[in-house]
DNA sequence: TGTACATCAGTGAACGCGCGTTCACTGATGTAC
DNA sequence: TGTACATCAGTGAACGCGCGTTCACTGATGTAC
């Protein structure tokens, strides 16, 4: 016995997952059937019922998922913290690396957050939402930013949250070509350097 | 003989759009099935076929009929021109009623923008470029943007629109409740004035 | 104005298909002794 | 270690249902004379 049952069924999982992610490549989760997924992963339709409830449920798993690797980025955001002016760049830069490497979770994200069934948006609204006050916190250690009501500082951290999920999604929907993305990565820096010296030349009024 | 025979059929040809855009509120075009509409409707399923090609071809329509009014806030902003500090309320207020108004419309584009069929995803998708570009061409004519790049225009002009597509995203996801469409047009009045404080103290640098 | 014919929006039956879900099952893996 | 039983991931047949699409049709509206 080499392989045990349950690393049979998590295999199994794992491929239920992975066929979901790749078959919402292009369509959203609502279009999906229990079917087109079992036969992608090559089981009996029925099996499905050993893992997940519904599509539905199989969704809920999916954002969990995708949030864990977003939060990995944001860690790595985080970690990194050298001079300001690098902070953007550093920052931009990995936002790209992950989007080109986990884009199957941020298109899912980004597309199942407006078309998704109603509890897997509910679920996604939910973990960016914790992703913007996380944001706000780290944009408080920031100088300049020590008189800002919180506020503003909520206000600024959904601007910057709202221009960088823009920016995935259009790296993620443009073709995969490296001049295109090239130019969108370069407007996102620029994007966030108006916005940083916006921020920075702001008034804080409470 | 009250009424022509056209009129019947555009009557007819209207209550379908209604109909679809009323049932794209709860979902998305892609889980929108022809029987569907014609039942909303009340009329027989092959009906349909008297009006349009097939789901994809009534979305292509929905598509236009959505920029028509969405165009036509965009006059109505472009008009309103006092003082600078105002433009940004009232602009807002502008949008912040169309999207009221057409709340129908702007749901469709912004949930079909990343989940509709993939010749509905284009057509939005040029639209939109479409406003950014003339929003550029209005941006040029503020003061303080005279030695700007075309480049720098494009970019600020797209940073607006992301902002402001987030912001009827927001209004459209959210309860009818007055106090929380308050708290997103004063957040979205916060964050156009930090985009534009920062392009104002933006040097082009070309 | 009246009549004979053409148009065409909407009807209703029928089709084959993929859907989610039920159920009793199989047989390899796991466990108790 | 060997045997007898339990577990359970995956099978396969079957169901009723809604789907898009076809086709021949109806009957009110429109047009030509």
């Amino acid at each position: 016995m080499t392989v045990t049952r349950g690393e049979r069924k998590e295999r199994t999982r794992r491929a239920i997952l992975d066929a979901a992610l790749t078959l919402c490549e292009d369509s959203s989760l609502v279009a999906l059937s229990l079917r087109q997924v079992a036969k992608e992963v090559g089981i009996v339709p029925t099996a499905f019922y050993r893992h997940f409830d519904s599509i539905e449920d199989l969704g809920l798993a999916l954002v969990d998922e995708s949030f864990v690797s977003l939060r990995a980025m944001l860690l790595d955001v985080r970690r990194s913290d050298p001079a300001f002016d690098d902070t953007i760049d550093s920052s931009i830069d990995i936002l790209v690396d992950h989007v080109r490497r986990q884009h199957q979770h941020f298109q899912f994200i980004v597309r199942e957050r407006g078309a998704g069934p109603v509890s897997v948006r509910t679920a996604i609204n939910r973990e960016i939402e914790l992703c913007q006050q996380e944001l706000a916190t780290d944009l408080a250690r920031l100088p300049g930013t020590a008189d800002w009501s919180p506020e503003d500082l909520r206000i600024l951290s959904a601007l910057i949250v709202t221009a960088m999920v823009a920016t995935a999604e259009a790296i993620v929907r443009s073709p995969d070509s490296p001049e295109v993305e090239k130019q969108i990565v370069e407007d996102a820096r620029v994007q966030l350097r108006m916005v940083l010296i916006g921020a920075l030349n702001w008034r804080s009024r409470t």
